[in-house]
DNA sequence: CACGTTTTGAACTGATCGATCCACAACAAC
DNA sequence: GTTGTTGTGGATCGATCAGTTCAAAACGTG
């Protein structure tokens, strides 16, 4: 019994979220998020409450998309290397595939928010363990299947692939090139 | 033969670099700078030129600062595996030096600046650049000594090396303690 | 059609941003 | 001590910031 809205709150927050995967929350101004979701100040206050809960949601719905497309990659039937190697790749590619070698949104928020914020800090842990937790799985499976040794710790290897990972991205925000990253993949996961 | 600066540039600068690295170059206001280094408006942009200009110069000093201060290792007569330990600790050592959790001015300026400005894109490439060489140079030498494994050119285990201690720092804005990054960086050491 | 509720657009708030300007202060040279 | 040059403090600029306010508009319901 009221005027519905004019919107998808779910379209707008998608839309936020590549404004603050672009530019950061700081450098995104009110105005941008009002115009890349087309929403109204007065809309995008009612729908979200303030841009820093716009943010904390943004990071939330882009923290479980990305889990879940990548948990789809656990499935395929190959060995514990091949899969560890195709998880380190899924999440380098998203950086080349478009030209402003953006970094995972999360490694923004962190070096850009850090502790600063708890509610933004605990939803970042809980996104960086899940993937820790991932990448544990692949390497225990390949340590079953004989593919990687076990001299050390699954869990301990994967958090050193995925301290990598991140490191990789950071640096080829200035120059490491494609080649360059795959060399380092390659060379990382030949030591396993 | 006119009046002389009472204050000294390169002091001024010193503070400078601890305000970006506080907070990073947008969200350090000039007045912030203008407080910490002690100058008043007109002499900070009479010397410095603007934000943008005084943000490069401090890249550049904490740059061969840093630089410096890491190359003095080398000097170590000890095999290559302690001296890329003791690089890769020495590192991760600074962001547990104050209460604050820092990552290297470098990571949090490739994630806010990135390629957006080359002069600053060069000055992080080149830093990054020099780092990779020195650990290539440490690994060298444990190959030559027997500690290290031949299996991979030191310059490929160079470039994972610097990337995880890079993502390291990333992660340990917000959860990582010291221990876990110990563990790490020792699990990572172990597999050369 | 009229009522009640919610959305919406646009004007607006006070604060802060980076940067400039100018009158005046401080010193060196003569 | 006068002159010439540079440094300095403070006022000020226009732009932009996140967020608020309010009247008008748009709908479901009776």
């Amino acid at each position: 019994m009221a005027r519905p809205r004019s919107f998808d709150a779910d379209t707008a927050l998608g839309a936020a979220v590549e404004d603050f995967w672009d530019a950061g929350f700081g450098a995104t101004s009110t105005d941008e998020l009002c115009r890349s979701t087309g929403l109204s100040r007065s809309s995008l206050y009612n729908t979200f409450g303030s841009k820093r809960d716009l943010y904390l949601r943004a990071i939330l719905r882009y923290a479980s998309e990305k889990q879940g497309q990548r948990t789809e990659l656990l499935a395929a039937e190959v060995d514990g290397r091949t899969l560890v190697a195709a998880i380190l790749a899924s999440v380098l590619d998203e950086q080349w595939s478009d030209d402003d070698r953006r970094t995972c949104l999360m490694i923004n928020a962190c070096v850009e928010i850090g502790a600063s914020d708890d509610e933004v800090r605990r939803a970042l842990a809980s996104n960086a363990e899940d993937f820790r937790r991932m990448i544990t799985e692949a390497v225990r499976r390949g340590q079953l299947d004989g593919s990687i040794h076990t001299s050390a710790p699954a869990d301990r290897l994967a958090a050193v692939l995925a301290a990598a990972v991140d490191g990789l991205q950071v640096r080829s925000r200035i120059d490491l090139d494609r080649a360059d990253v795959d060399a380092a993949v390659s060379t990382l996961v030949d030591l396993l």
